[in-house]
RNA sequence: GCCCACCUAGCUCAGUCGGUAGAGCACGUCCUUGGUAAGGACGAGGUCUCGGGUUCGAUCCCCGAGGUGGGCUCCA
């Protein structure tokens, strides 16, 4: 159960072998065209394949459709898919002879591994590559594809081997397929939380502010406050204490915690601050680092007294902002930061209760996530890292706690080797958001090391101080990719209870005008957003306007409804309007939709922005 | 960090074969009193990302920096 694990599911062979096979077509139609070209790796991935290449010239997205051309010759020509065993000194002397350099490098490394003398080939046409197969019998059999996009990537992957272009492509059996596929790509694109974050003024990351630091607008802190108001709320429920920790902190303590031997690359500082020493001046002065986790602050605060047995398990939890070093081009909107804020807890209890506290911040994490409507969770257990703190007895130790605790439960997991963090394995729940995409959801890590660094105890029944277990965890992870994903699961359809405008009230004329203010009163009063349309104009339009704001319920107001007491409701993304709504049942139809948290009616993978897109 | 592309009004973009620039939306003022997804007129808005170079002259060409985007996990 290697990192292999983690490789998409080709799930159909002749999926597998019909993306394959036209990734083959692609690297024939690129020789064509750059008789110079070596190639790389080419195989199928999740939606499609892609092959890479070093060539003399960079290709431009202009080259796509010219390679798109030859391919389809190729096609049309029916060629066949000719397979050959080689030995390795044949296919070597065969690929030195071609100057294939990554394809020796490889057939070295096959031998190595292998070790049966051979390698396979695959031909079609001029296109002769080392491959396992299989493929289709002929290119005719190949179906529609289409080049998607060109990247750069490292040979192995590997950032100091030489850098190669890769191309991105998609194929399918059928048209419909294809069409099916890159119609779900322009969904993506619809929903890409940086454009919502623009049109609807959400969140902005500003140059000259900082690249990765999120600056959270009106609406989108709506959002957030009234996620922080929840998770305070069921966090005191589940037997949480809520502290708050310092964004800074002395070097000494990330000394002893490690984090600066194994984490200082990610790390921001050291702030040189001055710290008296007499008129002299001759005290050097205490380097603080910024915080980029926020377990040391917790361990301190666990600490501030001496605890007892019957004290534990203590949760002590903090909505707490950190700040980590990213690469500048990993950053992408709130997904990938240099700032955020972390929905994090440290878990102190025994050795014998932690398996029940992970069991418990488990399912915890379960409900958390289906209240947002995300779907299909599934469990990742990620095993030590290289770079890490502690014997192996310890790692072993801690590991089968994780293993035992969702043994348990009878949940299927996959193991991810090696994905752990550098003071513990984890637990990694991930989750399908409503267009079927994967996202990180909770993790949940079990630690013996800190506990054993910063010395953390507590007095058990015999009066003997005994060693502490820390579990950290997270839910949301972090609010700013949390909230970033919700956009794009709700494709900035957000549900009543987080709305940053649960209604906007429209008077049709003037002479509405106090109605309209009467019901914007009654609805705030019961605590509702509402925005009060202000502007005479066009109703067409200020209902156009409304739903772009992604107003919830639109009500719409004349001297009818002011005679009736009654209001016209629309809701988002409905064309239909329903008339003469009692002023009382709106309310308690909203209170309830609020307090249960409901998704909203167009929440679903196609329906929010299919209705956005309507006239 | 690396490869490639991009950076022009708040936003989305056009444009200048090198002679300091335009549209739509948004914004402001006015008109429109409107029954359910764009009513009309006028106006304001720019160090063409920044710094160097070439040139009589650079938003445009060259070099560098910053930012943004696609990638850099899927191993014949």
């Amino acid at each position: 159960m290697a990192k292999t694990e983690r490789k998409p599911d080709h799930g159909d062979d002749k999926l597998y072998a019909l993306r394959h096979s036209t990734a083959h077509v692609m690297a024939g139609a690129v020789l064509e065209l750059f008789p110079d070209a070596k190639f790389g790796f080419g195989p199928p991935v999740a939606d499609g394949f892609y092959y890479d290449f070093d060539l003399p010239r960079a290709l431009t997205v202009e080259d796509l459709p010219k390679i798109e051309e030859r391919m389809r010759a190729t096609v049309g020509q029916d060629l066949a898919f000719e397979h050959k065993e080689l030995s390795v000194p044949e296919a070597l002397a065969f690929f030195r002879e071609r100057r294939q350099d990554y394809k020796i490098d490889q057939i070295t490394k096959l031998d190595e591994e292998v070790q049966d003398g051979t390698v396979s080939i695959y031909q079609h046409g001029g296109f002769v590559d080392l491959c396992r197969g299989p493929h289709v019998e002929r290119t005719g059999k190949i179906g529609p594809f289409r080049l998607l996009s060109v990247a750069g990537a490292y040979w192995r992957g590997n950032e100091r081997n030489p850098q190669l272009q890769r191309i991105y492509g998609t194929a399918w059996p059928s048209q419909k397929e294809l069409d099916a596929y890159l119609e779900k790509l322009k969904e993506i694109e619809r929903r890409d939380h940086r454009r919502l974050g623009a049109d609807l003024e959400l969140f902005r990351i500003d140059d000259e502010l900082g690249s990765g630091l999120v600056l959270w607008l009106p609406n989108l802190s709506v959002v957030r406050e009234e996620l922080e108001t929840w998770w305070r709320a069921i966090h005191r429920e589940h037997g949480y204490t809520l502290v708050y920790t310092p964004h800074i902190a002395h070097e000494k303590i990330y000394q002893r915690s490690g984090h600066l031997e194994k984490y200082g690359e990610n790390m921001y500082g050291p702030l040189l601050l001055e710290s008296g020493g007499g008129p002299g001046g001759q005290r050097p002065p205490d380097r603080f680092w910024i915080k980029p986790m926020n377990c040391p602050g917790h361990i301190k605060v666990y600490q501030s007294k001496v605890h007892s047995y019957r004290e534990l398990p203590l949760r002590i939890g903090e909505l707490g902002t950190v700040y980590r070093y990213e690469r500048g081009g990993a950053l992408h909107g709130m997904l990938r930061v240099r700032g955020f804020t972390q929905d994090d807890s440290h878990i102190f209890c025994s050795w014998a209760q932690a398996q029940d506290e992970i069991g418990k911040v488990f399912d915890l994490a379960m409900e958390f996530l289906r209240t947002f409507g995300y779907s299909d969770p599934r469990i990742y257990l990620s095993t030590r890292p290289e770079r890490r703190l502690g014997s192996d007895e310890l790692w072993d130790k801690a590991e089968g706690a994780l293993k035992e605790a969702l043994g348990v439960r009878e949940v299927p997991y996959q193991v991810d080797e090696g994905g752990g963090v550098f003071y513990a394995p984890k637990i990694d729940i991930k989750v399908l958001d409503a267009i079927g995409r994967e996202w990180q959801g909770a993790t949940i890590q079990i630690d013996l090391n800190l506990p054993e660094r910063f010395d953390v105890t507590f007095v058990n029944a015999k009066g003997e101080r005994e060693r502490a277990v820390m579990i950290h965890r997270v839910l949301f992870g972090s609010l700013e990719r949390f909230v970033g994903g919700l956009i794009e699961h709700y494709a900035g359809n957000f549900p009543l209870w987080l709305s940053w405008e649960q209604a906007t009230v429209i008077p049709i004329r003037e002479t509405a005008r106090p109605y309209a203010e009467e019901i914007a009163t009654a609805l705030r009063a019961r605590g509702f957003r509402i925005h009060l349309d202000p502007q005479p104009g066009d109703l067409r339009t200020r209902i156009k306007e409304a739903q772009g704001r992604k107003a919830n319920y639109m009500l719409v107001v004349g001297d009818r409804e002011a005679e009736s007491r009654t209001v016209s409701v629309r809701r988002r993304g409905s064309r239909e309007e329903e008339r003469g709504v009692a002023l009382e049942a709106l309310l308690e139809r909203l209170i309830t939709e609020r307090e249960t948290k409901a998704l909203p009616p167009d929440f679903g993978p196609r329906g929010p922005s299919l209705a956005d897109t309507l006239g």
